[in-house]
DNA sequence: GTTCTAACA
DNA sequence: TGTTAGAA
């Protein structure tokens, strides 16, 4: 199938679909055309890397890991370097959890510290981007 | 009309 | 990531 069939079916863009196989995600074989030809095997393998994602795996991480996964719904080949890869994700993961923890303690304590004033609680991103807000 | 690559917003 | 230009 051409990448706007694919695209379709699987809700990534032609132009995510380009940038997976530039990242060495997915090889299309190509048509005399020179147009990207799908297998059904890349619906799986966009599958995996969706499911990954959610995991909070970035591109470069999920494609060291792509020759050990076994099948769709993702399952690791119980490899050292997948434990140790996920070891390390999940370090990573509580680190910035952690972060920005503390991050929402420190802004909390500073609006406990403005006693609740008359002022709107979002700003709208326009005045933040017009610099209409004045930092002191 | 669709896809390709490269590059810009 | 989206979008666009110019070519095939």
């Amino acid at each position: 199938m051409k990448i706007n069939e694919l695209s379709k079916k699987s809700g990534v863009s032609a132009r995510m679909l380009r940038y997976y196989e530039e990242q060495g995600l997915i090889r299309p074989m190509r048509l005399s055309s020179g147009y990207r030809d799908y297998c059904q095997n890349d619906i799986s393998i966009l599958k995996n890397i969706k499911a990954l994602q959610e995991a909070g795996l970035t591109l470069n991480v999920i494609r060291v890991l792509m020759p050990c996964i076994i099948s769709q719904p993702v399952r690791f080949d119980p490899c050292p370097l997948i434990v140790a890869t996920l070891k390390d994700q999940r370090l990573k993961l509580q680190q910035t959890i952690e972060d920005q923890s503390r991050a929402l303690s420190i802004l909390e304590q500073y609006l406990d510290e403005t006693g609740q004033m008359d002022i709107p609680e979002v700003l709208p991103n326009s005045m933040w981007e017009s610099g209409s807000v004045a930092y002191a």
